[in-house]
RNA sequence: GGCCUGGUGGCAGAGUGGUCAUGCAGCGGCCUGCAAAGCCGCGUACGCCGGUUCGAUUCCGACCCAGGCCUCCA
């Protein structure tokens, strides 16, 4: 496997090459667990999932970790909304965080750190900040000295001045520079806190990915990934932070960004309210359709969320578990499938996902249509291996055809009945009770195929729109 | 205003200096009692203007437009 990945530092696609083929590490910023994570969320997640399974067929020990962000200030404003404990808020959202990816085919990483399980390692983490010269303590607070570390700036390709000069800043008065940011905060009585040589206070909001990194990855890791939003001023201060407490050794060897989900042309976003919660879009649609939307477009482009975009993510599955519910009757074992190669170099060259899916478009082709029963066999390993690689086909096709979207349950009992009455209406050759009956299931969103072995059925979405 | 992406056929979306993406939708045909599914066939797509080149959608420059970050944000 060779291995290319876009580098946000650099800009460029670069070949992979781990510090330590034997330890590969990855970090993804996770959640802050206030409420349900939207679709925009999931895709980190997912792309970034999908890496690690790569990386996991070639190196035995990936070390992939990806956080929990279980305090901050949102977290205590929806714990007062809600009158609860904040820990009741951030394990409720937290425990659906993980069972809604699960359910989008994302494999659980190897850690998940939680950010209030790494408090001592936070306040260590300042101290030698503080002890280097990089942070000071003023008024309850550490702040990090932007003006010490000369590359501050470098990943999102902005300089301290031009900062300044977007002057949105609010500059507090204990700060030394605007640019200055803060590590640690003091809390008062009703907010969670923990004793710290600066008083009792909480951590602010950049400090616990590069403490969690550190702890469970080490000083320098692999790859660093999340959304480029995150870019500025998150990552930018994961790096100053890191870098310095670790006396300027490289922080993350290689930055993935993933770019946003659009809703209406937009930033999906919390802020605009024009978010799709993951949560009940699993009420709604199948779950293979999401991550297959998801992953439709290359990881690093802007991906338009629409019902259009739905329609034909669904219309494309439902074409390749025609070929699977098609080539039933080839009995292939799970150790059977197997991935091509061009498949894997296409996911190999920085995820590029569309490539993978044209190949498994072809694959798909080929197992329908080849003439000899050695290909198709062949290529239906291949659909099937390809497929459970980047997490899709895995459901049974005769279930996925009947698949009722919430509020369209179908009685398969009732489809049976009116179905053999079809069959006795056709064999009397009374046609227009055939069509009556087909009309009516229709009507229900049951659209019938009559096939050499008999009649079979699917449901579609009722009122599905036309992309 | 600063920094950064991107503008590809009806829609979605890769890619490339010189025959092909791919998917969805559509159209014609075969098949079917009729459909559906399937099969066969069908589209002078690369924002605009210049430049480089034998040749540019692909490289360079200007312009227009869209989006992102600069504030919490995946």
């Amino acid at each position: 496997m060779n291995l290319r990945l876009h580098n946000s530092m650099t800009r460029r696609v670069e070949d992979f090459v781990p510090l330590d083929p034997e330890r590969i590490t990855m970090y993804v910023c996770g959640p802050t667990v206030y409420n349900y994570i939207h679709v925009g969320n999931a895709r980190p997640a997912v792309v970034f999932g999908l890496l690690a399974r790569l990386l996991r067929r070639h190196h035995k020990h990936v070390v992939y970790a990806r956080n929990i962000t279980d305090v901050d200030d949102k977290i205590n404003a929806a714990a007062r909304e809600a009158g609860a404990p904040i820990a009741t808020i951030t394990t409720r959202f937290a425990q659906a965080y993980h069972e809604d990816l699960a359910r989008l085919g994302v494999d659980p990483p190897d850690i998940v750190p939680h950010a209030t399980a790494h408090i001592a390692e936070i306040i260590a983490m300042c101290e030698r900040l503080i002890a280097s010269g990089h942070a000071y303590a003023a008024e309850n607070h550490v702040l990090f000295d932007v003006e010490s570390y000369a590359d501050y700036g470098k990943l999102s390709g902005r300089s301290t001045e031009d900062m300044i000069a977007g002057a949105r800043i609010d500059v507090a008065p204990y700060k030394k520079g605007p640019g200055d940011f803060v590590l640690w905060k003091p809390s008062t009585d009703d907010l969670p806190g923990w004793d710290s040589p600066w008083g009792r206070g909480r951590p602010g909001w950049h400090i616990e990915c590069s403490a969690m990194a550190e702890a469970h990855l080490g000083d320098t890791i692999d790859i660093h990934a999340g959304g480029n939003d995150l870019m500025f001023p998150h990552h930018e201060n994961e790096i100053a932070q890191s870098t310095c407490a670790h006396g300027g050794k490289v922080f993350a060897r290689y930055w993935l960004h993933n770019g946003m989900l659009t809703f209406g042309g937009r930033k999906m976003s919390k802020s605009l309210g024009n978010v799709m919660i993951l949560h009940e879009l699993l009420e709604k649609y199948p779950p293979e359709v999401l991550r297959f939307l998801l992953l439709r477009a290359h990881y690093r482009q802007p991906l338009d969320w629409s019902e259009s975009t739905l329609a034909q993510s669904r219309a494309t599955l439902d074409g390749w578990y025609g070929v699977l519910r098609d080539r039933a009757d080839i009995e292939l074992a799970e150790d059977e499938w197997i991935v091509t190669p061009d498949f894997e170099a296409a996911l190999c060259d920085d995820l590029n996902t569309p490539a993978a899916f044209a190949i498994l478009s072809g694959l798909a082709d080929e197992a329908r249509k080849a003439a000899s029963a050695e290909t198709r066999r062949r290529t239906l390993a291949a659909l099937l291996g390809c497929a459970r690689l980047i997490g899709l086909l895995q459901e049974d096709p005769e279930n996925w055809f009947k698949q009722t979207a919430a509020g369209n349950e179908v009685d398969a009992d009732w489809v049976q009945r009116l179905l053999e009455e079809r069959v006795a209406a056709r064999a009397a050759r009374d046609f227009s009770r055939a069509d009556r009956i087909r009309e009516e299931l229709a009507a229900r969103g049951v659209v019938i195929e009559d096939g050499a072995g008999g009649t079979r059925w699917k449901v579609v979405e009722p009122g599905q729109t036309t992309p």
